[in-house]
DNA sequence: CGCGCTCCGTGTACACGGAGCGCGGTGCTGTACT
């Protein structure tokens, strides 16, 4: 039997149909597995041609391609890409609350009549069971999840919709899944796996080591100390560059005494108008503005190539997140430079945002009024007094443990052999508290990781399940020769690196790394965990499975 | 959890310390109204 060759095929469509003279590094396998109809989950750094992955072998495979997108403005900037070039066969449509009903319409036409391929839309979206039903009906031959982490950062109380992916996704009819992201930890990625249903997926993870960045932390007491700092930096470096720090206040607070202090900077957060905010991402765009400092809002579409640097004035909430905002440096390869300032007060805001305990007396209630379904949302709401997003995030929590179903579309009702509301709050709380103990964990690794001083990217890639075996050269512990006498310090650890371990309160986990007389092990239950070797190896507190 | 604001009390007014309290990120959506 002759197997079939991918590659020919891929770069033709490449060069002819999208212009692009060669496949980049990384993008080869994942498309194989698209066009073997395989699920695959691909973890690439953004600028290292995501897109294209779902692009070419959407034109090789029959079909239209739904592209999942969590970002009005995303989708915007990518439908243009592709319409740009005036080729029906990668024409892209889109159907969302920003087109009129007549729009819509005209969208899905044109995708049944064949002259377009690609339809973006949200979860959100999808969510409307008219419509689910409608996009099936074109017979999609391929869906794209972009931003997957998303399913993992959003899903879970901000974005519910972003949960029931996987089963909208069956009800399109099940074609392949191709997921897409540019940063996912192991269990950011087991998430993305489990939610979207994911059958034996591929999974390519490539570039996480980023060779022009040079990172660096400071522990700042004060906030004098952190503006010293911060304005040194901004003496030494070119622009144009990004300030995260954690609240709308801060942004604008912090870009008014740039400013006046001759730094001349705009700030730019998720309370703003949505023109405005369109506009100052057009300005940095367009270099007229240098210094922008911005919350968490500002991220996700920004393909500049010409980031000389990123300061964090604020400790983020995850290396998940900080390697994110890190990753909009340097795109261009040029030499860039990450540093994080940070106080530990900074970590109080992160708890803060990881919310507390949900009440087991509103689970209780809703759990019970459920039972006189099958009822829709907005009565639920009116039931339980409970506003959307906690009544979204508690759906959430009580479909995990089977309290809740959907029927007739809208509706939802309780299962056959479902437990009784006391004992649905009682597992749905249980299973909130193992989400957050794994959340929590990822604020106590960042905190690791600005505390650290073995080499930054090696603690880095180890969150994330990769291995550097040496010192990057590029960051502040491998300049101050901290990081090689550390690394040459290290006696072996007992349990090898990504070796499975069992703890006997934790439960199963995953050898991460060895920093010094410490270890860190990913439990699948309970998350990151740090743990002192010489106390492992006395107790007996691990052992290999 | 920690911030920064307001209020209170201090015999007056002043300036100031302490207590109390609200606030804090990320975006989709449909609908009502101009």
């Amino acid at each position: 039997m002759r197997l079939p060759i991918y590659g020919p095929r891929l770069r033709r469509v490449a060069r002819t149909q999208f212009g692009w003279p060669r496949l980049r590094p990384g993008q080869f396998k994942p498309m194989r597995a698209v066009l073997r109809r395989r699920d695959a989950l691909v973890v690439l750094p953004t600028g290292a041609g995501k897109s294209a992955i779902y692009q070419i072998p959407a034109v090789l495979l029959p079909g239209p391609t739904v592209v999942i997108s969590p970002l009005l403005a995303l989708q915007q900037d990518q439908i243009a890409a592709l319409n740009e070039r005036g080729d029906p066969r990668i024409r892209a449509v889109r159907v969302s609350s920003a087109e009129t009903p007549k729009e819509r319409r005209e969208a899905v036409e044109a995708i049944r009549r064949g002259e377009a391929e690609f339809l973006f839309i949200t979860p959100e979206q999808l969510s409307d069971p008219d419509r689910l039903a409608e996009v099936r009906s074109l017979g999609p031959g391929l869906v794209a999840v972009d931003e997957a982490h998303c399913i993992s950062a959003w899903g879970h109380d901000f974005r519910p919709d972003y949960l029931a992916l996987g089963d909208m996704i069956e009800q399109l009819g099940r074609p392949p899944v191709l997921a897409l992201t540019a940063t996912a930890s192991p269990p950011v990625r087991e998430d993305i796996i489990t939610r979207l249903h994911l059958r034996r997926p591929e999974i390519h993870v490539s570039g996480l080591d980023r060779r022009n960045l040079f990172l660096e932390v400071a522990y700042c007491p004060d906030d004098a100390y952190r503006w010293r700092r911060l304005t040194t930096m901004l003496d030494e470096e070119q622009r144009p560059g990004i300030i995260y720090v954690a609240t709308r206040r801060a942004a604008e607070e912090l870009a008014e005494r740039l400013t006046t202090s001759g730094y001349p900077a705009t700030f730019y957060h998720g309370g703003m108008a949505a023109g405005v905010r369109e506009q100052r991402h057009t300005d940095f765009s367009d270099d007229k503005v240098d210094i922008m400092v911005a919350t968490s809002a500002f991220g996700m579409g920004i393909d500049k190539p010409n980031i000389r640097w990123v300061a964090h004035v604020a400790l983020p909430g995850s290396p998940d997140s900080y390697f994110q905002e890190i990753g909009r440096a340097g795109r261009d390869g040029e030499p860039a430079r990450a540093l994080l300032l940070w106080r530990s007060e900074d970590e109080a805001i992160q708890r803060f945002f990881q919310g507390g305990s949900p009440d087991p007396g509103e689970l209780r209630d809703l759990a019970g009024a459920l039972h006189k379904g099958p009822i829709g949302k907005t009565a639920l709401q009116k039931a339980t007094g409970l506003g959307p997003r906690k009544l979204g995030q508690y759906l959430n929590l009580l479909e995990q443990v089977g309290a809740v179903q959907t029927v007739a579309g809208h509706k939802l009702s309780v299962p056959a052999r479902a437990p009784l509301p006391a004992a649905a709050a009682e597992a749905a709380s249980s299973a909130y508290e193992r989400q957050q103990a794994v959340v929590r964990s990822r604020t106590d690794m960042m905190r690791g990781f600005a505390q650290s001083r073995q080499c930054r990217t090696e603690t880095l890639l180890a969150y994330f399940g990769e291995d550097l075996r040496k010192p990057c050269g590029h960051c502040d512990n491998c300049a101050d020769g901290i990081a090689h006498e550390i690394a040459a310090a290290e006696p072996e650890g007992p349990f090898p690196v990504h070796s499975r371990v069992h703890h006997d309160e934790w439960g199963a986990g995953m050898v991460m790394n060895y920093e010094e007389d410490r270890m860190t092990v990913l439990f699948d239950s309970v998350g990151y965990k740090t743990l002192s070797v010489p106390v492992v190896v006395q107790q007996r507190l691990l052992v290999s499975e």
